[in-house]
RNA sequence: GGUUCCGUAGCUCAGCUGGAUAGAGCAACAGCCUUCUAAGCUGUGGGUCGGGGGUUCGAAUCCCUCCGGAAUCACCA
């Protein structure tokens, strides 16, 4: 509608100027609420090819339009602004479309689409995921859906960082005062065992250089002969090395972190369709290294280490190889990045990594490119901001982190008690019940964290933070839930779809209309969600449209409206409400409950 | 110190490529359930959009500068 009242403004000027405007120029946007009109358009740019004031260009463009333009029936000017008044027979029309179409907003996925392979999570497995993760989680999930819904093909890959020093802290804790305790031994979830070695590791560490330290051991060197901290060393060493029984301990620890993880994924509602395990890609990663060495595209130190020079792309130099020969962080993100290309030939890569790994996004583009991959262009680091808690930072060393699994228990537990205090859910059996509480509690948290910008950083108070009340995902789920109910009525008095039509001459009401132009905003923000990548745009519109729908719900009767044809017009938007709601909620992941 | 990001109501956040009197929610206060689910709706109070310059018909939005905060500049991942 905005590109035809755009051609129109450019068919007036050059009635009225004979000048000609390219119709793109022209601005127009819905009209404000406190004033009359569909859409507005702003003249003041317009004044230099009528060379009259504001005023009198919005008026002799809007007097030009409703005579020429039936579907603008009338039009009034504030200061610089053209509002139009549109034919509510559009509106209808818009609506009818609007409600004949399943799949409104969203493009399909087809062989010829684009592939994009968006990695997220990237766990390493020595402590269980923290709320850190689960934005990352909820992000990644949410950039893939939002990326099919736009007719993109859709590869969703995880990077596990199952190799390092810090598995082997938690695997020298183990050994040290484990006792053979295992996940069923001890009742203990995978993830959460090996993360309390690795806590206690770093536990026994710090007591262990206090005592060095005050016996007399130099600060700086402390960390190189603190026995625990060599025993970390002499494991990674051992482990590189391919020595069979700390392999099979590593084996064993990382099988116990993966079932954990699995849960807390399903949990979480995220999957994936490929999983790559850092210890096989950065075998990868040397080679790459070491070919580039041999044609010379990077150099080595007289102690055999390997750098890249990339002060030509205003970056430093970046060490590839330890001079023994073992890889860093960035060997094995190289690897995973070739093989990736070469598995699925991808038109983009999305990382969706923290911010604080800017740099190394940098270094990493720059570095495939240095080492002749062209697709390295099509790198695209997905750079979202950190969970703070009120007190600051999150600290896994230490142990102060909010847990992703204990979180998710707690947001569920909430959801259990304020239900049952509004006890509508009492008639309904207990497995299902359950059901209601887990889908509320998880839209309490996931909306929280994703109706936040992702780029910034947000802090999140465990205490106060997750509402149920007001814009919030328990309050879109309220609205959907209240619709279904309108919707299970209506069948049940008879009512189908498209069991009647709505007249040519059916005008809404105001608050209908503003419904109607609040649905039409879906497709745009679908686009504009996956052009920006950014789900928060979603969360923030499926909010305004709940709000939208709850103001008509309180003002008028959508199963009481006598007048028939106004009845059925209610219940059809209200069902092509919910689908929106529905599936703006979709695409963020989000399960929406029938009743609640 | 270099680079990047951020700063909007007491708190948590919106505000699209510059557009009309800067918006929500929470918290506070006051109303609305014999009528489709009150996890809802309505109203009141609350702001020098970090400060200062500039660009222009118009700046929270763009540019410069200063102040404050964060991240990063590892042979950790």
């Amino acid at each position: 509608m905005e590109t035809i009242i755009r051609s129109y403004i450019s068919e007036a000027i050059d009635a009225l100027y004979m000048k000609s405007i390219d119709s793109e120029q022209v601005q127009v946007q819905e009209t404000r609420r406190e004033f009359e009109g569909d859409f507005t358009v702003i003249v003041f740019p317009l004044t230099r090819y009528s060379s009259r004031s504001p005023e009198v260009t919005g008026d002799e463009i809007g007097k030009y339009l409703v005579s020429a333009r039936p579907e603008i029936i009338s039009y009034n000017v504030i200061k610089g602004f053209l509002n139009l008044v549109i034919s509510p027979g559009i509106w209808t029309n818009m609506f009818r479309e609007m409600a004949g179409n399943v799949n409104f907003g969203t493009r399909t996925v087809s062989g010829d689409s684009p592939t994009v392979v968006i990695e997220y999570s990237s766990p390493n497995t020595n402590k269980p995921l923290h709320l850190g993760h689960i934005r990352n989680n909820l992000l990644g999930f949410s950039l893939c859906r939002i990326a099919e819904a736009n007719g993109l093909k859709v590869v969703k890959t995880n990077i596990v960082n199952d190799r390092g020093i810090h598995i082997c802290k938690s695997m020298v804790a183990w050994l040290k005062y484990g006792n053979g305790e295992t996940p069923s031994s001890s009742g203990l979830k995978g993830d959460h065992l090996v993360g309390k070695y690795y806590v206690l590791f770093e536990k026994e560490f710090r007591n262990e250089r206090e005592r060095l330290i005050s016996e007399g051991v130099d600060p700086e060197s402390v960390v190189e002969v603190a026995p625990l901290m060599r025993e970390a060393r002499e494991m990674l060493r051992r482990w590189e090395a391919g020595d069979s029984e700390t392999v099979s301990i590593w084996k064993m620890m990382n099988e116990w972190v993966y079932e954990g993880f699995d849960e807390t994924y399903s949990r979480l509602g995220v999957s994936f369709d490929k999983i790559y395990y850092e210890s096989d890609t950065y075998l990868r990663g040397r080679e790459i290294v070491r070919e580039a060495l041999s044609e010379g595209l990077v150099y080595s130190e007289s102690d055999g280490s390997v750098w890249a020079d990339l002060s030509d792309d205003g970056l430093d130099r970046k060490i590839l190889l330890r001079a023994d020969g073992t890889a860093v962080y960035i060997t094995q993100d190289l690897g995973t990045a070739v093989i990736r290309h070469e598995e699925y030939q991808f038109d983009r890569s999305v990382y969706v990594v923290g911010n604080e790994q800017n740099y190394h996004f940098q270094v990493l583009k720059a570095l495939l490119a240095r080492l002749g991959y062209p697709w390295a262009s099509e790198l695209y680091h997905f750079s979202y901001g950190m969970v703070e808690l009120p007190e600051g930072k999150m600290k896994s060393r230490e142990g102060k982190v909010v847990d992703a699994d204990q979180l998710i228990d707690e947001m569920i537990a909430t959801a259990e008690t304020m239900s049952e205090e509004l006890g509508k859910l009492d008639a309904i059996e207990e497995s299902r019940r359950r059901e209601i509480y887990r889908k509320i509690g998880l839209a309490a948290l996931k909306y929280f964290i994703l109706k936040v910008d992702p780029k910034k950083n947000m802090t999140f108070n465990p205490e106060e933070s997750v509402d149920f009340n007001g814009n919030t995902g328990p309050f879109i789920q309220y609205t959907f839930a209240r619709i279904m109910s309108v919707l299970r009525r209506a069948d049940g008095i008879g009512y189908r779809d498209g069991s009647q039509s709505l007249s040519e001459q059916f005008v809404p009401n105001g608050k209908e209309l503003s419904i109607i132009k609040a649905v039409r905003r879906f497709s745009h923000i679908i686009a504009s969600a996956s052009d920006e990548m950014n789900p928060s745009l979603i969360a923030n519109y499926v909010y305004d449209l709940a709000k939208e729908f709850n103001q008509f719900y309180h003002d008028f009767s959508i199963l009481n409206e006598s007048e028939p044809e106004r009845r059925f017009f209610r219940i059809e938007l209200s069902r092509l409400v919910s689908g929106v709601i529905g599936k703006g909620m979709w695409l963020l992941g989000i399960e929406m409950p029938e009743r609640m």
